[in-house]
DNA sequence: ATAATTGCAAATTTTTTGCAGGTTC
DNA sequence: GAACCTGCAAAAAATTTGCAATTAT
């Protein structure tokens, strides 16, 4: 269990219970959309704005404590940021687990990004099929 | 210059005269947003509806033509499907460069995709960087 | 001739904004 | 107490829908 509070802080931003309420749903579901995040909230603070949502989840995109990950068909989920990783995605139950990426990948892609005089500043790899439960 | 009234009767589609200059006009630009091809379609055909393009776009990724690329912190993209490659995201100008993608790191994401129990049915992989111009 | 497609206008859905009141440090 | 954050209501932007007229095969 994170200590949010903490984290929100190192990236200077206050912590509030908003902010802390949508880290700690952010982390139950590992990857989740906005409408979700507001649904979720919702159930222990009714009162929860979607706006502050909205701001919220731009604002800590911004200070690198929430990553997006843009998913083809769907609209973006987030999730705490963390080391590098990649993303299986299933086309048919929509869910996204996190691997590492293995060091071979991660050079090759650098070296793909410098041959063509690209300055890497970060990587991206989803991969879309279906999961063991799907298929 | 690809036959695109062609192309479209392969995937079962009418060959419209707006279809064929959406695709004229992702090809001319390689990826690009919906309300942009809108705004270059209309140049050439100015009565023409926002919700053909959306209508037309839906369609021709079901049907295979089109790719969307999702990209952090933008609006979707499209480009005409083709062979797997990769996209360079320059994070400054915002352009998008496709690369083909080595052979090596093809299989090695096969590789963790099978490790994980997931049937792999398609891969994407955005490089976010500097390109050489915005360095 | 038939079935599909277009453009329009309206409806929905999603996201952003401004501001008064409340909260964090 | 100063700066920041929230919720609300309204605005703006993005996407979808239904339908009559038109077009492709």
């Amino acid at each position: 269990m994170t200590d949010y509070a903490q984290l929100l802080k190192e990236h200077e931003l206050k912590a509030t219970f908003q902010r802390t309420q949508i880290l700690e749903v952010i982390e139950k579901y590992g990857h989740i959309a906005i409408e979700r995040i507001y649904e979720e909230v919702s159930k222990i603070h009714a009162s929860l704005s979607l706006a502050t949502i909205y701001k919220n989840i731009i604002m800590m995109v911004e200070k690198g404590v929430l990553t997006e990950v843009p998913i083809i068909g769907q609209k973006s989920k987030y999730e705490i940021a963390k080391e590098e990783h990649i993303h299986l995605i299933c086309t048919s139950c929509s869910a996204v687990m996190d691997k590492v990426l293995d060091k071979d990948t991660s050079e090759d892609t650098q070296h793909v990004a410098e041959v063509s005089g690209f300055s890497l500043e970060h990587r991206q790899l989803n991969l879309y099929g279906l999961c063991e439960s799907c298929k």
